[in-house]
RNA sequence: CGGAGCGUAGCGCAGCCUGGUAGCGCAUCAGUCUGGGGGACUGGAGGUCGUGGGUUCGAAUCCCGCCGCUCCGACCA
């Protein structure tokens, strides 16, 4: 993408609204614009980062054995009459009328409609387990948005669902799914630690928000360095497979044996038998949250299987959410500095950064096309007319893992300075070389 | 939902108290010079002062209603 044509609308000073810092960056690199209260428009360079992260997460829980379906934003009344949430769930539900007076919703969460469309189509313990998950984006009347995408009232999220025979296959499918987030955002760069959360009203021991570590964070979290040392992506001896019932078991194990808890339920007593030198503490952000419900849905809304018996069983569910678009501003939080946003490889809008300092310069513009097009598109090149001061703070703001910075005095001589965001290292290099450190 | 604040050009703000010409910086457009960390100069364009009503000869300014947005607290991917 060249950028005298992009649609990037940088900003030189901070909008009033934004207060936090993934806020302000987001508005001033052009990622997002708000529209209302909690509901934002997303510009090229935010669509990407947040294309980004689904492609992960997609990745992720098509890994683990999940299926991606898509389910609709709208959502007929009766199904949450039928599990009883249509009053529970209270204003934070964005409820529509048709033109036929039919009473809809805009969907916060969709335990309902894929518990009916389980029970539709699956009738025999033979087809389970089942995990169906969606990307799709989420309404919350919430009562006071704040902190630009990180509690937006639409946003997007990945929700799963598991439907198991019995209370074990259940633990397995939760585990399984334990597993695919923890590997998840290990590829986004981040740290994540699980904890244990409450069940709310459904009870049961087997629910985890997964809080990722960021200064700016709204709960403080202390936990065992072991969450940091342990590799998820390891595929060899001391890794985990979602294949093997004994690595989920072993992986399940360390993640609930080491010490992990927000404030909230921190415990001194057990905190102390942490070691000084492993403990762990910051500020945290929730990112994502699975929890295990057994029959609450499949009891109340009649989804029913044969079991090996012949006799008619409630499947066990669990519901497993990442808040999506949550993440780019989540990771921007854990991941910036003064000068603007420090994106992780994996997740940054382009690959690198093309900074040509001196457009009409017949060697500079020949050099900045021909790394341009070695890109294949994954490259955004500054080709405007700004002066170089310019071009660098727009690119540091938009936090390009690369910089390469193309200059008249090296072009002459056929060379490049390669600038790595997150350290300022710089180092001159040939074309050829850049390219092939940025990989 | 309780408490507080803000709404004037794309962004950041002044003007309001004490009513009378709508202003500054950045961005933007044209031009000249410049050219490795947000340049200089010259000239332009851009505003129903959130909105409806009231007071007044006259309202951005005073009064009332409404709408929108933000912050703090309780709740949440």
């Amino acid at each position: 993408m060249r950028l005298s044509h992009a649609f990037i609308p940088t900003l030189k000073e901070t909008p009033n609204e934004a207060q936090i810092a993934s806020h302000r960056l987001m508005l001033r690199a052009g990622l997002v614009r708000q529209t209302s209260a909690g509901i934002y428009a997303w510009l090229p360079l935010g669509l990407r980062v947040l294309r980004n992260i689904e492609r992960i997460v997609r990745e992720e829980q098509d890994g683990a054995g999940a299926q991606e379906i898509l389910m609709p934003t709208i959502q007929p009344a009766e199904l949450w009459k039928e599990s009883g949430r249509y009053e529970d769930y209270g204003k934070e539900m964005l409820r529509i009328r048709d033109r036929h007076e039919r009473d809809m919703l805009y969907g916060p969460t969709n335990e309902e409609m894929v518990t009916d469309l389980f029970r539709q189509s699956v009738k025999s313990y033979r087809e389970l387990p089942q995990i169906l998950y969606h990307i799709q984006w989420k309404f919350r009347d919430e009562v006071r948005p704040r902190f630009g995408v990180m509690r937006g009232r639409e946003f997007l999220m990945k929700d799963a669902y598991s439907f198991d025979l019995d209370h074990a296959g259940a633990v397995a499918s939760y585990r399984k799914m334990m597993l695919a987030y923890m590997r998840t955002f290990q590829r986004m760069g981040l740290k994540a630690i699980p904890m244990e959360a409450d069940t709310g009203p459904i009870g049961g021991d087997l629910s985890h928000e997964f809080i990722i570590l960021a200064p700016t964070g709204e709960s403080q979290v202390y936990y065992d360095a072991a969450f940091e040392e342990i590799d998820y992506l390891s595929a060899g001896a001391g890794g985990f497979s979602h294949e093997k019932p004994e690595d989920l078991a072993r992986f399940f194990q360390e993640m609930t044996t080491h010490y992990a808890a927000t404030d909230e339920k921190h415990d001194t007593a057990r905190w102390d038998q942490v070691t000084a030198e492993r403990k762990r503490e910051g500020r945290g952000i929730e990112v994502g949250h699975i929890f295990y419900f057994g029959t609450k849905y499949t009891k109340s809304m009649g989804a029913t299987v044969a079991g090996p018996d012949g006799k008619q069983v409630h499947p066990e569910m669990g519901s497993y959410g990442i808040g999506v678009s949550r993440l780019v501003g989540a990771v921007i939080e854990a991941s910036h500095d003064d000068a603007g946003i420090i994106w992780p490889d994996s997740i940054a809008p382009f690959k690198a950064a093309i900074l040509n300092l001196k457009i009409g310069d017949a060697a500079c513009d020949a050099l900045c096309e021909q790394l341009y097009a070695a890109f294949g598109g994954n490259a955004l090149y500054d080709d405007r007319t700004d002066r170089a001061g310019a071009k660098f703070a727009d690119a540091d703001l938009m936090g390009h893992p690369w910089q390469i910075v193309v200059g008249p005095r090296g072009a002459a001589a056929g060379k490049v300075e390669l600038k790595r965001r997150a350290t300022g290292e710089r180092v001159e290099v040939t074309p050829a070389e850049a390219l092939s450190r940025i990989g």
